[in-house]
RNA sequence: GUGGAUAUAGCGUAGUUGGUUAACGCGUCAGAUUGUGGUUCUGAAGAUCGUCGGUUCGAGUCCGACUAUCCACCCCA
């Protein structure tokens, strides 16, 4: 026990009862996404360090001390990804995607790295589903993807989420604004805690969302960011609360948005769970019109956001969203004695290629265990074989929902196992008993083509 | 990096003012007249009580250190 090897703190096992609530989440992100327009985009799982560097901000605390570094055997140094945005854009512009015309939509599902202390809704591995738009200016691309998010969010099961939405507005603007919050704060400068002292030259903004009481009290007179946006960011955040409105997406202008990315301009947004502790930020995003070009890119304006899987899933847990069971066992085949396993494990693999779930005995168990395994696995149906069924020929199926048992013949099929004429077993009268009474519980699902 | 809390079988818990073989539920395995599940009943396996050290005749129970986990700050998804 005490010298068994642990998993590294930060990261998570999903275990089998947990990874069908995974595919939910990772499925209805993609069929959202697609139904958008966005095309998926995979990415390597590291990347140069530079890369990161230079996209997040070298003074960035996701570059500071949040990074997994490795150095390999040359001189390159590499590092996994910390956040999905910058690994997107680089392959954007290696492929020359983005000469391909705009707008360039693409969206990913990516293990995430960042070395943070843990704790409720924050992982050192983490999944996140991000989505990127290219070559765009319109309120109209802002509005469609927080629409998007939105949309999943929705469809996800989830209502009590809200929406924040803010304009950091464009660098001319930003510089100005950061002025006149210096010279707000800087009569206070020795009531401010420690770390807004530090704040105020390198990034005031944060100022406003510190949590301290003194400072909070101090903010809450500070000049907000609407209104210094100049006209064109104005303009641009008007156009995108209006089409919203129209699209009838709930929002709140919160003007302490700031974004912890140095490359975000214009709209930030963030959809908050009150439900899941205080890392609430399930999903947050924004434009970031100066990455492209700050890449190595043209001067290519675009947005996205990232959303996190497991503040999602956990999101979904507190709503009591229910999650659908995991696909189990069509056919359990509980053979009796070594002829019948033998026969049973070649029923089995024929269940299977007729395209339905089977399982028999591995283990040698007894028939009453075998049938509580049954159980417990939900198995729909059940076959005994044994001397008896061996000898004379038919079996009995058994509906495990019902109790009740139909007689098939073993004949055809114990001749097809040995012949391997698995086409004819499945054209005969058990494969249409067995697809029958399986196809029984599953009424809406159609049959493949052909 | 800074705080606070917790640490007993696979999981969830109980263990009274420190006292002989650490309890219960779930789960697992096996039985309840010999070839049939879900309910019920019975039984079994499974814990060096996070680690190390200290106090004591004696510690899961008190003290200290360490480690891990959780929560919060920070930051973010």
């Amino acid at each position: 026990m005490s010298n068994q090897i642990k998993r590294p703190k930060g990261t998570q096992d999903i275990l089998p009862s947990e990874a069908a609530k995974w595919r939910t989440v990772e499925d209805a992100v993609r069929e959202a996404a697609e139904q958008f327009g966005f095309r998926e985009i995979r990415t390597p799982d590291f990347e140069e360090t530079g890369l990161y560097v230079r996209s997040a901000g070298a003074t960035s605390d996701v570059v500071t001390k949040e990074m997994y570094t490795v150095s390999s055997t040359g001189d390159s140094s590499f590092t996994l990804r910390p956040e999905g945005t910058a690994g997107v854009v680089r392959a954007m512009l290696e492929n020359g995607l983005m000469n391909e015309g705009f707008p360039q939509k693409v969206y990913y599902l990516a293990q995430c790295y960042r070395h943070e202390k843990p704790q409720a809704g924050r992982y050192r591995e983490f999944k996140q589903f991000g989505v990127e738009m290219f070559g765009t200016q319109s309120p109209y691309a802002d509005a469609e993807i927080i629409l998007l998010a939105s949309t999943v969010l929705e469809r996800c099961g989830l209502e009590n989420v809200t929406l924040h939405i803010n304009s950091i507005g464009c660098p001319e603007c930003r510089a100005k604004y950061r002025e006149a919050l210096r010279s707000f704060f800087l009569p206070h400068v020795e009531e401010l805690c420690p770390t807004c002292r530090e704040r105020l030259d390198k990034n005031p903004m944060r100022l406003l969302d510190c949590k301290s009481p003194i400072c909070k009290g101090i903010a809450a007179g500070a000049p907000l960011i609407t209104n210094y946006l100049c006209d064109g960011c104005r303009e641009h955040f008007d156009a995108l609360k209006e089409i919203l409105t129209e699209y009838g997406v709930e929002f709140t202008v919160d003007p302490k948005i700031v974004r912890g990315l140095d490359y975000y301009t214009k709209t930030v947004f963030e959809f908050i769970s009150q439900d899941i502790g205080s890392q609430g930020t399930v999903c947050g995003g924004g434009r970031y019109d100066g990455l492209v070009s700050e890449l190595g890119g043209q001067q290519v304006p675009a947005l996205g956001f990232g959303l996190g899987l497991e503040r999602l899933i956990m999101t979904m847990e507190a709503a009591g969203v229910e999650f659908e069971p995991a696909k189990t066992c069509d056919l359990y085949i509980a053979p009796m004695g070594a002829e019948a396993q033998k026969k049973s494990a070649l029923l089995a693999d024929a269940v299977r290629r007729a395209g339905y779930a089977a399982e028999t005995d591995l283990v040698g168990r007894g028939i009453k265990p075998q049938m509580r395994y049954a159980d417990k696995i939900k198995a729909k149906f059940v076959c005994v074989i044994g001397d008896n069924e061996l000898s004379c020929g038919e079996a009995k199926l058994k509906n495990m929902a019902t109790g009740e048992e139909t007689p098939v013949k073993l004949e055809e099929f114990m001749t097809g196992f040995s012949n391997l004429m698995l086409n004819e077993i499945f054209d005969g009268e058990l494969g249409e008993t067995i697809g029958r009474l399986v196809e029984g519980l599953e009424p809406a699902e159609e049959q493949p083509e052909g």
